[in-house]
DNA sequence: ACTGGAATGCAATAAAAA
DNA sequence: TTTTTATTGCATTCCAGT
């Protein structure tokens, strides 16, 4: 349903993703943190989500990573200030 | 450095008063849209986003670049676009 | 070389799911 | 409570038009 551009509706707040979706984004974000246009569409049409929902799921995938990457900071600096 | 916003004031970035001149220079320069968008003064261009950006610092005294200006215009394009498909979706349904 | 505008990025946030 | 999809308001980057 790419023609609407929109993937929230009244019913569904949102959809869980297949273990094989998962994978293969996971997959795809060992490889580059950052989806290049050609592949973004390829991933899309093989896991048959939106070019939108692949965007979004890696920038969800960046803030995860800045988010843990910041946990690990804390613990440094927290087992420096003994 | 700390915070260093001698054109913002301590509202948001578009607050009521900067939103009302931004309104009145979309009616003032082109009424919507379609007019010759090349706008070109002797030596200088200038665009119709910078405009509206001249105008705000006119009336406000306060500034907002070319590209707040743009991004602003996108948003607000955005809302009225999901406005009318919500709108279409409750009819139907 | 200038621009406006689309695509994209990111922080904050919501809410379902685990 | 934490993790996983999805949106929103801004900014920033990418694309052409003149």
């Amino acid at each position: 349903n790419p023609a609407n551009g929109k993937t929230r509706t009244r019913d569904k707040y949102r959809i869980v993703y297949t273990d094989r979706q998962r994978y293969e984004l996971e997959n795809e974000f060992s490889v580059s943190k950052y989806i290049s246009i050609p592949r973004k569409a390829a991933l899309s049409s093989a896991l048959a989500l939106s070019e939108r929902q692949i965007k979004i799921w890696f920038q969800n995938r960046r803030a995860k990573e800045r988010k843990l990457h910041k946990k690990r900071q804390n613990i440094c600096s927290r087992q420096l200030n003994n | 450095e700390l915070d260093d916003d001698q054109n913002n004031d301590g509202e948001g970035v578009w607050s009521p008063d900067i939103e009302q001149s931004f309104h009145e220079a979309l009616a003032i320069y082109p009424p919507c849209g379609r007019r010759k968008i090349i706008l070109s003064d002797e030596g200088k261009m200038f665009g119709r986003n910078e405009l509206i950006s001249r105008y705000i610092k006119m009336r406000t005294g306060k500034s907002r670049t070319r590209k707040q200006v743009s991004s602003h215009i996108q948003v607000l394009a955005k809302r009225k676009s999901k406005e009318l498909q919500s709108l279409f979706k409750d009819s139907n349904l």
